[in-house]
RNA sequence: GCGCUCGUAGCUCAGCGGAUAGAGCACCAGCUUGCGGAGCUGGGGGUCGGAGGUUCGAAUCCUCUCGAGCGCGCCA
């Protein structure tokens, strides 16, 4: 926010500038760049505008640094001092008056201070969690639960309309859910599970609420166990604070025949055909094409389970290596059951529906799956052939591109469609988590079939952070840590959970740490309403203190923070933001007594800042998803 | 073999083109006749895995290399 303001003041300054003839008119051109300097020494904030624009204005750094310190300077009303250091760097030291100026606007704005405009307004749909309906959201998928659900909170201060969407495995074709059925359905019949079955408990538990379908059909069974499941995952996500628009089904896309509609459209836009060959793309290091081979189809795959009996017919392939991939997909198998990708298109469709409109579709997915981003980017790529500019390339097709295209106007068209799926589908992953207990890893899967379960967790959590408060209050307690811990690490890179760190005495915990710095201001500003005082934006230029000042700039930080993750989407920053605001407010509450009842105007003033501090403070976390209690 | 991600303080991690690389924990030394000490202040501790390159400037970008994790099904 003063980031913002002084950037315009440059603008303004440069302009002056170039009219006096003091600079060049391609300064005009040169980005401008405000930012915080590492070293406090160097002032509050600064610029490096004359080391980037020095070649383009064709001046060395230091003569353009002078003449920018010379026309800023000058507006004492904003600057303390602008001073030129290094090889060209501008350090501002800024009024402490104009400064605490930016207080009352946070006042002003409430609670919609981090709500942010942008340039333009996108209407995204982010799918995540997205598990299989056959156990509990485990642990692992927590991380994505907290990612998702963080991502979208940021992208809506943003300003962007968001639609919060959760994707149901449930096709009936599924190998994986209908083991699960055969597994609960052995349990209902007092038989042992199948081999490679299910066995933890919750599937003893999923077989105990179905008595009443016991010798049903397996399909019945299925549809009831995975039913049962989705409803346990939807409490515990609700417990995480995790909800979502929309639960979509995979099998309503089979039901409504949109999967088999959609890959009739693909047939006929010549991106799937039934030619028995395989393409497959063989890259050299740095992603250079070795060789590209077209492979008969092997028909000696005896693993495959024909359950529908309707016999052999030819493959249906999506030609994915048209877009990107590295070989091509199967869409409808041998005994004529479609595959999971068939529907993934359909989806991926429908998807851009939710917004009305919808502009862009992120996907949050697991560690297991980054091997899957080629593909989706096909399926999207192939299905919106049609919407995208193809590429304009008159070089004729190469050795390898001869394999893959017809004619070079196919190639640029493919092409085309390719960059515009990596244009409106980003796949986000995040990594895994390892669960370290005792110095060890704990394992996430046991022997006996059982899987750590995210509910599980926030109990025990909440269990030893509140033993004696309601259950509500566990739980509470409980997904408090667990999505701060989540979130505290970059989501793309593989992060260990000290379980005992997050279960133990709670003056080691980084989110206590935070939600005690609110805790503290509103017990502050209860103090100060007893003694009569209460916060006014009257005498806010009392507050020149150096500890008032990086606060307030601390605080003016979170609207270039929201911004700047919800466009790399590295939510973990806002996490390290709120441990940062927390620490000014910490270190200012040291030095700078609040109520004062002999010295009312200044105990104002820093009543309101306690009020800028708590807004900020209550923004984070709300996009964190984590609660700002009043007292702890 | 190919791809993705990661190697930063004793440990867990920030920083991802800027000037002397930061925080928490651990260790050491301090702060309270006052608003919540679940706090604050100071100190020690690093060839940012290694080697080249790009430029005014690299932990950050590129190439190579070593090491770790994960992924490459007519599973989902």
């Amino acid at each position: 926010m003063i980031r913002e303001a002084l950037e315009k003041k440059l603008v303004t300054a440069i302009a002056e500038l170039i009219s006096a003839g003091s600079l060049p008119e391609t300064a005009r051109t040169v980005r401008i760049e405000v930012d915080a300097p590492k070293n406090p020494d160097h002032g509050d904030l600064m610029t490096n505008f004359a080391m980037v624009g020095s070649k383009t204005l064709g001046m060395n750094p230091r003569a353009v640094a002078e003449i920018l310190a010379g026309e800023l300077g000058s507006d004492t009303e904003v600057f303390a001092s602008v001073e030129i250091a290094g090889p060209g760097f501008l350090n501002f030291r800024l009024n402490p008056a104009w400064v605490a100026g930016f207080v009352a606007s946070v006042l002003e704005r409430g609670v919609s201070y981090s709500h942010l405009t942008p340039d333009q307004v996108e209407k995204i749909n982010v799918e995540f969690v997205s598990v299989n309906p056959n156990g509990p959201i485990t642990i692992g998928s927590g991380r994505g639960a907290a990612y998702g659900s963080a991502l979208c909170n940021v992208l809506e201060a943003a300003g962007h309309e968001v639609h919060r969407e959760y994707y149901i495995n449930d096709g009936v074709n599924s190998e994986q859910m209908r083991l699960f059925a055969e597994s609960v359905k052995a349990l209902l019949n007092g038989q042992a599970v199948p081999d490679n079955g299910y066995k933890g408990d919750y599937v003893q538990e999923v077989a105990n609420g179905l008595e009443h379908l016991k010798g049903a059909e397996l399909a019945t069974i299925q549809k009831a166990s995975q039913d049962a499941m989705i409803e346990a995952q939807r409490t515990a996500l609700e417990h995480f604070r995790v909800n979502f628009a929309t639960w979509f089904s995979e099998q309503s896309l089979h039901d409504a025949g949109e999967v088999a509609r959609v890959i009739g459209e693909l047939e006929s836009k010549h991106v799937a055909d039934e030619s028995p060959f395989r393409t497959k793309i063989e890259t050299a290091k740095g992603g250079v094409i070795k060789s590209v081979t077209k492979e008969d189809q092997a028909v000696t795959n005896t693993d495959d389970e024909d359950a529908s009996g309707e016999g052999e017919q030819a493959t249906l392939w999506l030609r994915s290596t048209k877009f990107g991939d590295d070989q091509d997909r199967v869409l409808r198998r041998r005994d004529g059951r479609l595959t999971y990708i068939a529907s993934d298109v359909a989806y991926h469709k429908d998807k851009f529906n939710r917004p009305a409109g919808g502009t862009k579709l992120i996907t949050v997915l697991g560690p297991d799956h980054h091997g899957y981003i080629g593909r989706l980017t096909a399926v999207v790529a192939a299905m919106f052939i049609d919407q995208a500019t193809p590429v304009d390339d008159p070089t004729p097709l190469t050795e390898h591109e001869e394999i893959l295209f017809g004619n070079v106007e196919e190639r640029n068209r493919c092409r085309g469609a390719q960059a515009w799926a990596k244009d409106h589908l980003t796949v986000q992953i995040f990594q895994i988590v390892r669960f370290m207990k005792d110095g060890k890893p704990a394992p996430m899967r046991k022997r006996d079939g059982n899987i750590y379960a995210l509910i599980d967790l926030i109990k025990e959590i909440g269990e030893e952070m509140r033993p004696n408060g309601t259950e509500e209050e566990k739980l509470q307690a409980g997904s408090d840590v667990a999505r701060f811990f989540y979130l505290m690490r970059n989501h793309d890179t593989a992060m260990d959970f000290d379980l005992e760190l997050a279960t133990k005495q709670s003056d080691e915990n980084p989110v206590f740490y935070v939600q005690y710095a609110h805790a503290r201001i509103c017990s502050v500003i209860r103090k100060g309403a007893e003694s009569g005082l209460a916060a006014s934006t009257a005498h806010l230029g009392l507050l020149d203190h150096a500890k008032e000042t990086t606060l307030i700039l601390k605080i003016a930080e979170l609207r270039d923070e929201i911004a700047q993750t919800a466009s790399d989407y590295a939510v973990n920053r806002l996490a390290n933001y709120a441990l940062e605001l927390a620490r000014s407010y910490h270190s200012f509450y040291d030095t700078c007594r609040v109520n004062q009842p002999e010295n009312p105007e200044l105990s104002s003033a820093r009543l309101a800042l306690c009020e800028a501090t708590r807004t900020a403070l209550h923004s984070v976390l709300g996009l964190l998803g984590v609660s700002a209690p009043q007292e702890m």
